[in-house]
DNA sequence: ATTAAAAACCGAGAGGCAATCGGTTTTTAA
DNA sequence: TTAAAAACCGATTGCCTCTCGGTTTTTAAT
C-alpha cells in the first residue's frame, strides 16, 4: 500500500484527535498548509477506501476515525514493503530487522524482548493443542 | 523510496546471479515476462540512480551488481516507510514489530533474540568509553 | 412543505513515477 | 574505417496523489 504525504498527516491528526469530520480536519490543516475543504474530503475518502478509516454519519457530516492503530498500520506497511522479498527466504525480515537494530536503545530492546517472549508463549500453547 | 515491480525482480536476479549486463538480464526475463532490452536498460539505470546498483564498464557494456545486500535494502525500506511515523514516538517501530511478530516461528524468534543480544553488547561497549 | 445552507459526490486537471520502446548517438572491436 | 553493439534520449501510457470547481443530495430551520 502506498500513502501520500497528506494522507499520513491526516492519519496522524486522527490518531491524536477525537473523531472528526472533514470540516474539522480542514480547519486544522488550513493554518499550516492551506488547501481546500474538498482536498481534505477526497483524502479522507481515499483513506476510507483503503480501509484505514471508519466513518459514521453524525448529524449531516461523516465523522471519521482511524480503523487501525498506529502501530498496526506501521506493521502493515512493513509487511507490504517486505512481502515481495520474503518469498522462499523466510529469514529476510529478521535479517532486515538486524539492519535497523542499531537505531534501538536499551529500553527498546527490552520491549522487543518482551514481545518475543509473548510470541513464544503463543506458539507454545498452539503446539500443545 | 519507491520500487516498481520490475525493479524488485531485477534486484532479486542480481542478488542471485553474478554481475550481469543489460543483455544478460534481458535474456533472463525475456522467457517469462517478455519486454524489450531497452526496458531492462532503463530499469537498470533507475536502480543505478537510486544507488541500489553499482556498475563498471567491462568491454563495451556495463556490468551491474547490487550495491546493497538484500537484508540491507529491506531494512532501508522499512526505515523509509516508518520514518514519517516515528517522529517523537520512538517506540513505534518496536510496537509495529509486535504487530508482525505473529508471523514469526521459533527459529526466527531465536535469531531475533540473538540479534538483540548483539546489539546490547554494542551498546555496552559504547557506554564504557 | 419550502428553502437555504451544509456536506457529499462527481469529474477533471496537474504532477510524479514506473514501465515501455523507437530512434539516434556513441563506443568498441574487427 | 566501418559495422555492430550498447548507451543515451525522448516520448507515451498507466497509475496514483493532490487539488479544486461545480452539481446533487441531505439536513435543519422556518
Amino acid at each position: 500500500m502506498q500513502l501520500g504525504e497528506l494522507e499520513k498527516q491526516v492519519l496522524e491528526y486522527l490518531w491524536k484527535a477525537k473523531p472528526a469530520d472533514a470540516k474539522q480536519v480542514h480547519s486544522y490543516f488550513e493554518k499550516n498548509r492551506g488547501g481546500s475543504l474538498n482536498t481534505i474530503q477526497s483524502t479522507l475518502e481515499r483513506l476510507f477506501k483503503k480501509d484505514l478509516l471508519s466513518r459514521v454519519k453524525n448529524g449531516h457530516a461523516y465523522q471519521y476515525f482511524p480503523k487501525v492503530a498506529r502501530h498496526e498500520l506501521i506493521g502493515q506497511l512493513i509487511k507490504s514493503v517486505t512481502h515481495d522479498f520474503v518469498v522462499e527466504d523466510e529469514n529476510s525480515v529478521v535479517a532486515a530487522f538486524s539492519s535497523i537494530s542499531s537505531d534501538l536503545d536499551e529500553d527498546q530492546l527490552d520491549k522487543l524482548e518482551a514481545m518475543i517472549e509473548q510470541q513464544r508463549k503463543k506458539l507454545q500453547t498452539k503446539a500443545e493443542k
